[in-house]
DNA sequence: AATGAATGAGGGTTCATTCAT
DNA sequence: GATGAATGAACCCTCATTCAT
């Protein structure tokens, strides 16, 4: 890559960053065009330059929050800590792979889970799922999991704390409760019995 | 109540009907009182006559909305299925209350749980935890909740899933789960041991 | 005037005193007429029985401004007090004939001198100008007045140093120079010479 | 200021002279920003670049016509003219300077002299109150003016004559009467006598 | 390639006025 | 005759996007 090209990804990347970390802060629709360009101090039009729209930057962001969040994820699923660890981690650590949240979370899943595209399931079944699933595996061999749950029963629920977990607000609130929630996550509301 | 308060208590409920549902639809910004006046059949500036502003019909239909929600939650609850039928109902029961989704609700959270008001923790608070403790404590004397888990865990649990079903295509792509799911939501992905 | 139309008359009279009123203070404009009928204490269709519209409304505030001005204006020009005073509270009592100001003061000049019809103007010459017209004879035999100057003028005169105190603002700044202004009246710039 | 600024100002410039002239003639609320626009030859938005809103608008515009308007008055004050035909001037150029008036005139007057700010006062004091003082001296040297006068009180009463004037109407009806109006200026109703 | 300037389209809100009871 | 309800028209302002340099 020659001087041009690397001044040129800088700058697309200053635009991402910011975009992301306002579309993030704020919501989609309540971040304009016109404050991005400032923050990240280039013109607007040379957002426009770099991205065709509005809706494509955004997709941008987002596969760019992707990248992030997964290069974290794949650091702790490798990593060497104990399972119940790595499942906490994995739920808790909000602030770790910089704070998604909300609007912006949602306003995503809305727009590319539903109807034609459906970029978040490509990416997901691309890219995280191999993770999960080795994570999966793991967590059977060493007992932690029920071999009889299906891989999509299971996704789903650890993507439903994950997610839960990214709401600020939630978090706060749910953060002393660390210990129960984490029994519940093991073990229902059923909960551990002593003959286990 | 007279004709008129009748015939206003009429128009007010029709315009909060169809805000509601398009918001759900939509979610806020994306719907302008113009639509709504439009689908609602009665002229823009009606809306204002019952509504200070926009922020103030989105409160109405948030209002509107819980009282709905809980009416629902309240058959279930007092019901006489057995304690598992009713979990099942209050998570998956999304289209029987009216589907309640995303954007909107999560305006709702952002804008009402956030900062000085809170009314969704009050209206929780008031309404509907009352509700949540007596279905917990049929749950643990039926063996069915683990009595040493705390109401602030178990309410965040059986939330949580509830809030994740609201999402249209989570439910869609969910509910060829449902056994595997109810199993979790009792037994965690430890899952239920031969000796219990 | 039967029952009937006396009822009729103190509504259209509370109208008038409340539009007059709120016009003062503010301005035209800026008051609604639904803001008039809530003041009054009547619904807004009863002020368009009334009125035909908001111009009309407004017209009839003038007159009825116009007529308690001349009623006060009529006391003080047939009273007894010495010719000097009676042009001082001409020009000075803002406050005696009710606070009419700024806004609408100026609106009406701008509505009514500009143009067709021209009512102010009729006004004046039927009503005002033959007391006026007392007041500079009296000013004139009294030595006061310099005879030569054309009643024009004079009216052109007085009128400007009335007007001009009906501006709150002016007023209280000038109060303090009450003096040197009514000897300005008199004097002009030039000023009272020992040798007169 | 390279190209760029010059024509940045030139528009400014454009826009601040037409906004202006519509406001001085048909009052602030009677003139929408999408006129001034079209009148400007620009877009609704462009004005929205340069000024943050309307009354951004009429703020610039007052300033602008101030400016306008002391230059003129510095004109006249230092010019060599006789004493009387400055006053003159002062008094009855309204075609001059551009003719400001009524709704305009006193919506500033109400906007800037009311509460805390008050930037006429301000602008007065430091800008137009000099060439007054400058004037008034030589007045009172050459004895025209009463010197037992206060500074207040002559700026009270030749403010007053000039902004009577800038009043159309007022000023069409009263040119006839330049002469009897020069003479009641400088000598008041009680005249010019023999002996002076 | 980058920018300042410009804009069409649309959204929330207000208000004088009319409709229907 | 009086009112509550309803509305068309207009206004201020914002924003994604394009133009011209």
């Amino acid at each position: 890559m020659d001087g041009f090209q690397q001044r040129r990804e800088q700058k697309k990347h200053a635009i991402l960053e910011t975009a992301t970390t306002l579309f993030m802060k704020h919501g989609i629709q309540k971040v304009p065009v016109s404050e991005i360009a400032k923050k990240a101090g280039v013109s607007q039009v040379t957002i426009y330059n770099y991205f065709d729209n509005k809706h494509t930057l955004v997709h941008a962001c987002f596969l760019y929050y992707v990248d992030q969040a997964l290069l974290e994820f794949e650091r702790i699923v490798e990593s060497d800590m104990p399972f119940p660890d790595k499942i906490k981690q994995i739920i808790f650590n909000k602030k770790e792979t910089s704070q998604i949240n909300e609007e912006f979370y949602h306003y995503l899943m809305k727009e590319y889970t539903s109807g034609e595209t459906n970029y978040i399931e490509k990416i997901y079944v691309e890219k995280a799922v191999p993770y999960f699933t080795q994570l999966f595996e793991e967590g059977k061999k060493l007992g932690y999991i029920d071999p009889n749950l299906s891989q999509e029963a299971i996704l789903f629920y650890i993507k439903m704390f994950k997610d839960t977990m990214q709401q600020e607000e939630v978090y706060k609130r749910v953060l002393p409760l660390t210990e129960d929630i984490t029994n519940i996550f093991f073990y229902g509301l059923f909960g551990k019995r002593e003959n286990d």
